[in-house]
DNA sequence: CTAAATAAGCGCAATGACTAAACTTTTGCA
DNA sequence: TGCAAAAGTTTAGTCATTGCGCTTATTTAG
């Protein structure tokens, strides 16, 4: 067995594939906007036919969001590992501002800022990304649940859970996402603190 | 002019043809479930082409959601017109149980509970009435920030209006509904009330 | 090193939602 | 009556998405 080459020929030429249709769905949508792109431009710019973009891609949508994973677990341990004497929902507060500074990393390149105003201006693109969210909210219920030691159904578990998402989007759009994650925030914090104290 | 028929036939015909789509609709849907149901047979059942079922809707889900409309206005007039002494989160509570409850005045039709379960169990469906009510949102956090007295824009309003519509959805999926509405809504009430002392 | 098994892609045809265009019927009204 | 707008129809598309059978490249067992 090799050392050197994990990886065989042919999962390296499937990723470059896939990769080839993420650039070229990038590229195209950024110069002349969703809609005005089809399916198959995109297939013929990474010069693949369109059965095989659907072999890499759920749908049109998802072309766009290159990596999706990673969140989950990183959301639920923000929660499960948060800093001794941190509240819940200042734990959420501060992953979620850091997930965009990372982002931000990016904000060197150009592209970046289109690349945000295209998805929030995409109805289709907006819907995925937030179902996208949504769909680590069970997730996020439970590992609130489990740190609080409340049933997993807990309602007030799942609605923290659910309003820290939105949150997220809410600060997506602002102008100043620092200040208002800090009001959108301080709501959850002195609600949660009411119901959970010491959390 | 008329007294006795403020209508002409013109819109009454048009009425009726687009009270035929939405039944024959909902009669399919509900034997068949969404995705077997293809909008040509809704619109041969309703004996219209399918072009003109599309004048009609805007799309196959709007079918489902016959009346959108008066929400908005309800919506507003709840933070708008609530008794005195009520806080904003209590008065929004109130209302989406009671737009609930309403609707259980069809719960005698069988249907009723079919109807309830089709929309849930369909993500196009629950997607649509989402977005049904979040279309909303920014004439609620209007109504919240003059209810307060802050600027239009304010953050906290946003974040209100924004949870209070989640809530809802929350306590749909629920089956007790009055009991989650109070854990979903004592988040916002107190962490409302830690900022805005007395509304 | 070779052959069978496996996986990536391809072209093509079909389905299903939705739209544009040009044409016919109905209805409202002067 | 006569004519214009509205409602509907037919027709012929576009676009995303899927299934099917075929070719080609890569892997792996022998």
């Amino acid at each position: 067995m090799r050392v050197t080459e994990p990886t065989g020929r042919r999962e390296r030429k499937k990723a470059q594939t896939r990769q080839s249709l993420a650039d070229a769905a990038l590229e195209l949508f950024l110069e002349r906007g969703y809609d005005q792109v089809g399916v198959k431009d995109i297939a013929d710019y990474a010069d693949v036919s369109v059965t095989t973009l659907f072999k890499h891609f759920s749908g049109k949508e998802a072309l766009v969001f290159d990596q999706d994973d990673d969140l989950e677990a990183a959301l639920v341990a923000a929660v499960r590992e948060r800093t001794p004497g941190q509240s819940i929902p200042q734990a959420l507060r501060e992953h979620l501002l850091l997930k965009q500074s990372q982002l931000a990393v990016h904000a060197a390149d150009p592209r970046f800022a289109d690349f945000t105003r295209l998805v929030q201006e995409t109805p289709a693109l907006r819907d995925y990304a937030h179902r996208m969210w949504t769909r680590h909210e069970a997730a996020l219920t439970r590992a609130i649940a489990e740190a609080v030691g409340a049933p997993e159904d807990d309602v007030s578990c799942a609605a923290l859970a659910r309003f820290a998402l939105e949150a997220r989007s809410l600060i997506l759009q602002h102008a100043e996402p620092r200040r208002a994650a800090g009001e959108a925030f301080a709501l959850l914090e002195h609600g949660w603190a009411a119901s959970h104290p010491g959390n």
